[in-house]
DNA sequence: GGTGTGCATTAACCTATGTTAAAACTGACA
DNA sequence: TGTCAGTTTTAACATAGGTTAATGCACACC
């Protein structure tokens, strides 16, 4: 049995409603969830107040907040719904609980951590070396579908800058 | 057994000079490297010239482009001695390998890529949320010992700024 | 059709950081 | 001791992006 089917058949259904939280940020979350329909953000607070995108959540993809989780802490972002979705949740020791089970539930584990690092070492490094331009025409290449969707804001908190930044970049 | 164990044991004793690379961005490296002793930079080095640097990396410290060996493809960064150092190499499909034998050590990756991806969590949202005086700041009181060693183009590379500006934020 | 709310654009001004180049400092070594 | 290479500091100027605020636009709702 893979991850997938195993959290379809143990976990339960949640339904979320545009706007509203999944969890939030500063919450103990300890749930992985599988996305079947619908579109989230997960993001930053930070103490002034600002907002900062981490990344979009579409549908297929296993998220929760893995390091909340797994070390019983507060989780350091929030989960929100940009439109209607459908969720199937799970205890995130289930999960570990199982992969301490079975080799091949591991081995699942391990491939969905490992390209999850490689995404986030894509994030880090357009950070880290690109202009916000260049990162606005990154994910307009790679996404297209899902900048459609988006408002500015969204797109602009997660390029890391202002909407009026973001305006001014697409002048251009 | 552990993991850390299974790499001395089976792994091979390479020692690099200061300066020198344990591989380079664009090569396939299909190995993981524990260190002993010593202390490296991985670092990018985008197409006009300029190097950032992704990461420091201790002793202790377990390091290798996962990603590009898990995938068969280019290491999308470069790792460089900073001080004469003692690596212990083992091929990385070989961990692989004794993690589909072994839950124990399957748990262990598993922990690792967890802890990796914490790190990688913290580094993104340093990068998207604090100014270059605060992450700076952040990693001064972090790792004190760490910045005592470095230069403070190196340390430039690491914050995503150039040791002018480094320079500039120092002397407030 | 009018009104209100949220989102996007534009403009004016400000600040942080980049760029370039020169000068000062440091440590290694002949 | 003098010289050289590498590092750090300083200065002057350029640019990207932040901040604030006003305006424009679009859709929902009365």
């Amino acid at each position: 049995m893979d991850l997938q089917k195993f959290i379809e058949v143990n976990g339960t259904l949640v339904q979320i409603k545009k706007g509203e939280l999944v969890f939030a940020q500063g919450e103990l979350c300890d749930y992985v969830y599988l996305v079947k329909t619908g579109l989230l953000k997960a993001f930053y607070l930070t103490e002034n107040g600002k907002e900062t995108i981490k990344s979009f959540i579409q549908s297929g993809t296993i998220i929760g907040s893995l390091n909340a989780a797994h070390c019983q802490i507060p989780s350091t972002f929030s989960l929100e719904a940009l439109e209607g979705c459908i969720l199937i949740q799970v205890p995130f020791r289930a999960l570990l609980a199982l992969s301490k089970e079975s080799i091949s539930i591991s081995q699942e584990l391990i491939q969905i951590l490992l390209s999850l690092s490689l995404k986030k070492e894509r994030r880090e490094f357009e950070l880290l070396t690109l202009s916000a331009t260049q990162r606005f025409e990154n994910l307009c290449s790679a996404e297209p579908d899902l900048v459609k969707k988006l408002t500015q804001n969204d797109i602009a908190k997660y390029l890391g800058i202002t909407p009026v930044a973001l305006s001014r970049i697409k002048h251009k």
